[in-house]
DNA sequence: AGATTAATTAACGATATCGTTAATTTCAAG
DNA sequence: CTTGAAATTAACGATATCGTTAATTAATCT
């Protein structure tokens, strides 16, 4: 599955492999966290996974929950920060934005298999285990401003007087990130589909910015 | 939390109240499972929760399998059928049986608080524990139906040329079903915007349609 | 070389969990 | 009334899990 196991022996192994067993740690725990959840995944399973003993997560990590820490740390925030951040064009243009954000959460996508699953479970979802964690570092004001400039658009007449402007942005983790976390590591959906994320970043651009309305002109 | 526990005593109990054991540990496994994921919730857990000790549940549903089978056959099947049952309007024109389906499905959420969280986190994620159980029960032909009348649309040039009809419905889900397991029972998201089933409605219904463009006409 | 620090496995004890069985009580049928 | 079936809690044993400590080995510093 992982890497080459090689034998393992007690005391400290050589130096001859450049072998990161804080960040396998950190991979494995991600792996199992988007295959079963974080509340059901237990220690020993994220470091059968890794190829080491438990007792390395303690050695790393000291518990459960510092682990958590780390992985929101090191792997999840820096990927939000790289989604929010924006051209000039796309601040002055929700819709730019949209297109923008959604781009570049399916690249994300594309080169980290446990986003999804975790994005979904662990994040949005209310009792989610991360959620506490991340929502500290969420970009708020950015959120604020894109409700607002749909919501001045709103106003104009330029926009659906049922669309809910707060509601945008979940709709966007609905349509670009949902179908991934439906379909798993094999990016095939039970109905036969297989998902090209460029494919899924056009069509949840389409729908967002058109519906199912005739192509404008 | 939930009914009144009235103090249990060992032996068969006096049949004055009408309390129905077995639905009330249905009950108890969807709150539970809503709430933490079937992966990470015990049998134990379960009991507690209805009430009662471990051993009912293996009194009345022999192991954790059967309990999944009960609850699929019991609850969620159900629903999955009245969402899908359509009248001839609907059956012709594609965008209305969307609008029927959101409907339903928004509407059947609004009196069972578990379903969001349970449909998105066991049943469409790829690891989800109910979705075998429930891809046998779904009404494939429905969804193929549906995907090939929207192709059709789209062959006519009365749809964008990016969209993807056969991910047509899982968008249905990200924008009718995900803000609700997003807000889970308190109804209200992260960013403090309570959500009311009928304005959900609208917004998933509207931009599904038209996206984030002027109303029509 | 010697001493100290880093990295690792083995092993343990406390606690939880699962499924099952025995005991207990009430209901229902003859 | 009596007898058998139904419904329930208590209690058990096997197994797993968590976090921790001790032992062991390699690297690094002096």
């Amino acid at each position: 599955m992982s890497h080459a196991p090689a034998i393992r022996t007690r005391g400290r192994p050589l130096a001859t492999a450049e072998q990161d067993v804080r960040a396998s740690l950190l991979d494995a725990a991600l792996v199992r966290f988007a295959e079963r959840g974080i509340a059901a995944t237990s220690m020993a399973q994220i470091a059968k996974q890794a190829g080491v003993t438990p007792a390395m997560v303690h050695y790393y990590f000291s518990n459960r929950d510092r682990l958590l820490d780390a992985l929101v740390e090191e792997r999840v925030a820096p990927l939000i920060e790289q989604v929010w951040t924006a051209t000039d064009d796309e601040v002055a243009d929700p819709r730019l934005l949209l297109q923008g954000v959604i781009a570049r959460m399916i690249a994300g996508v594309a080169s980290r298999p446990w986003l999804p699953p975790l994005w979904i479970g662990e994040i949005l979802n209310e009792s989610g285990l991360l959620r506490a964690r991340l929502f500290a570092r969420l970009p708020l004001p950015r959120l604020r401003a894109l409700a607002e400039s749909l919501g001045a658009l709103q106003a104009r007449g330029d926009l659906h007087p049922d669309i809910n402007p707060q509601l945008v942005f979940v709709s966007v983790l609905g349509l670009a990130m949902l179908p991934f976390a439906a379909a798993g590591q094999q990016r095939r959906l039970p109905i036969g589909l297989t998902l090209e994320p460029d494919a899924v970043a056009r069509h949840a651009t389409a729908l967002l910015l058109h519906g199912l309305r005739p192509a404008p002109r």
